[in-house]
RNA sequence: CGGGACGUGGCGCAGUUUGGUAGCGUGCCUGCUUUGGGAGCAGGAGGCCGCCGGUUCAAAUCCGGCCGUCCCGACCA
């Protein structure tokens, strides 16, 4: 391609309201641009990038046996009314009507579409079967942001498998494990695997590939010892336990009821004259799960994880209660509320909390608490569950070794979904024995635009983007330093014209502007290989760099076509096998 | 949804306090000079000052309403 006629609208300063990297300079780049919050637009050197993540995507896809779809991506709504998602997802689907007021919904993603086709099939001989696409997604995120990272339009790679039975779902499931992990390798993204929460999808295990970086929005754990890693909405580690020297005192056979006057948190109880350390205390949580109040209980040091309560309890509209409702209900406002003698209310206990003893807690009257309240003997706890948020430094539950905690991007997402989807449908087919069974599925998910952020996130430097080969728009830019000298631009047309035979995908810069501006904006870009025909032409030679690393060599002019072709398709090829 | 900031040629900004001819940098066009790290000089094009209403002889500027964008939080596969 010739970069006079094309369009690649540089910019010297990127758009005062990008603040991501990857946003700034796919701006600066004229990669991208936005059309309003949420939804941008791929100029060309975007979409080539697109559509290159797009194929390491596939490439994985085809490597375990994966079939290409294209499905719609505005259904109507009886299809998600089969699974209820019509109603559950609320305001984040797109919903509008057809000129006969029939609902409709653009898709934020196809489990619903994929399961209703999957009804033709009705032996268990077509199993197992692994579908995707990759389609545009619509989602009404609450907030948009960050360039590309965060959209309410955007390609993503869905795929689903399709099993007879929960061996069946584990070996699609291990498939797309392996798959999504060459995959993130060949991006050059240093993807980490972390137990997720399956939140509104449902099902039983999730993982997530996250990729660190300041900007993202997930925060996990990991332990550099063993290697366990999780997000926070899932993580859990080992309590710290409290001072060995601090013995408790369980003479009493009941809980002793103590006046606190202006006691109103764990910290106030903590200094109260008669208090108790924070880990000696019960931090009594009111919450509403669905309009029902619940108590959730933690040691006072510990902090409740909304997420954990969510997915243990199924509630999709959790909050606090209000201080009225706590005072009807439990007849205190909060600051003087406990579990002892709660009956009537679920009571969810944290695990670290169970059989302890000669703890304080509040009393459901203001301005009184307990002392020497033991868990087993005076609270009726209806759930004991992991409850708690994990903390950087804690010990890891499997080996004790201090947790580190690391803010990341989300690029990926695999769930076993089991057979919810498939009873929705009436997904069954007959076994090898003549018996009707009902699948099991999973879904798999990549975010294609997100990658393309992620990598530019990861891959830049002060002078602009530094694009592995493997998804850069061009593989080499020729910058042809002096487009009116004709030895010059002689050479580099003779270049060019090499290198696209060899295959490469190359931009001659032949624009008639300075070198300065050609270079700035070859870096800009991020192309990762430049060869620059300029004035050691008169010996014969042309510079090679490579963008990533600065490293610049001299080359013979009748050598640098087939060197650099050599080099691009050793780099190629070794994104390629990466297995 | 709560908090904050912002909206003026393509991009970055000043001007708003104190109402009075819409400005600067960059980018763009033309010419000459220059030509390996975002050149110099000269000339030029380009703006419903987010929108609607109000006050006023007069509004980018003051008042009211609305819309939009970004950031933090909530929320979110």
């Amino acid at each position: 391609m010739q970069w006079t006629g094309s369009f690649i609208p540089t910019l010297r300063e990127a758009p005062a309201d990008a603040e991501a990297a990857s946003h700034k300079l796919l701006v600066r780049g004229g990669y991208i641009r936005q059309l309003h919050s949420g939804h941008y637009s791929l100029l060309p050197l975007g979409l080539r990038v697109h559509a290159k993540v797009e194929s390491v995507v596939r490439q994985g896809m085809e490597e375990i046996g994966a079939q290409e779809f294209l499905l719609p991506a505005m259904h109507p709504a009886w299809l998600w009314q089969r699974t209820d998602r019509w109603d559950t997802m609320g305001p984040e689907m797109f919903r509008l009507q057809d000129r006969k007021q029939a609902d409709l919904a653009l898709a934020m993603t196809h489990e619903e579409a994929f399961t209703q086709i999957f009804c033709e099939i009705s032996s268990y001989r077509s199993l197992p079967q692994i579908w995707y696409q990759i389609q545009w997604k619509f989602r009404d995120e609450p907030r948009p942001k960050s360039g590309l990272l965060r959209v309410r339009e955007f390609a993503m790679k869905d795929s689903y498998s399709f099993d007879l039975d929960d061996e069946g779902l584990d070996r699609s499931f291990n498939a797309h494990y392996e798959a999504y992990s060459r995959t993130f390798k060949r991006l050059s993204l240093d993807a980490i695997a972390v137990e997720a929460s399956s939140g509104a999808m449902g099902g039983t295990a999730s993982v997530e590939f996250v990729v660190p970086s300041a900007i993202g929005e997930d925060d996990i754990v990991r332990c550099k010892e063993c290697g366990y890693a999780a997000n926070v909405e899932r993580a859990t580690s080992k309590a710290v336990s409290p001072p060995a020297e601090d013995t408790v005192n369980t003479t009493s056979d009941e809980p002793i009821p103590f006046p606190t006057p202006g006691v109103r948190t764990i910290a106030d109880l903590e200094k109260f004259k008669g208090g108790a350390p924070a880990y000696r205390q019960i931090k009594t949580m009111a919450m509403m799960l669905d309009g029902e109040l619940t108590l959730a209980l933690l040691r006072g040091d510990h902090q409740l994880n909304l997420q954990k309560l969510s997915d243990t309890t199924g509630a999709s509209d959790i909050r606090p209660a209000t201080s009225e409702e706590t005072l009807q209900k439990l007849g205190a406002h909060p600051g003087s509320l406990g579990p002892v003698g709660v009956t009537e209310h679920p009571i969810i206990a944290d695990l670290v909390l169970q059989s302890q003893s000669g703890l304080t807690t509040g009393a459901n009257k203001d301005d009184l608490h307990y002392s020497q309240v033991d868990m087993s003997r005076d609270v009726k706890v209806s759930q004991w569950v992991d409850l708690r948020s994990v903390d950087h430094g804690e010990p890891c539950v499997h080996c004790g070794a201090p947790l580190e905690m690391l803010r990341c991007i989300e690029t990926g997402h695999i769930f076993k979904l089991g057979r919810r989807y498939a009873e929705a449908f009436g997904a069954t087919l007959l076994d090898d024995k003549g018996v009707e069974q009902t699948i099991t599925m999973g879904s798999y998910g990549i975010g294609i635009g997100r990658a393309v952020a992620a990598i530019a996130e990861i891959h830049h430097d002060e002078r602009g983007l530094t694009w592995p080969t493997r998804v850069a728009p061009y593989e080499v830019v020729i910058t042809v330093t002096n487009i009116s000298d004709r030895n010059t631009m002689e050479a580099a047309e003779r270049i060019y014209e090499d290198l696209q035979n060899a295959g490469v995908e190359v931009l001659i810069d032949d624009r008639d502007v300075r070198a300065g501006v050609k270079f700035a904006d070859a870096e800009l870009i991020g192309i990762p290989w430049r060869i620059t025909v300029g004035r050691d032409i008169a010996q014969g030679e042309v510079e090679l760099i490579e963008r990533a690393t600065g490293k610049l060599e001299k080359i013979p002019v009748v050598n640098i076509s087939h060197y650099t072709a050599g080099r691009i398709a050793s780099q190629l090829k070794a994104s390629q096998t990466i297995r």
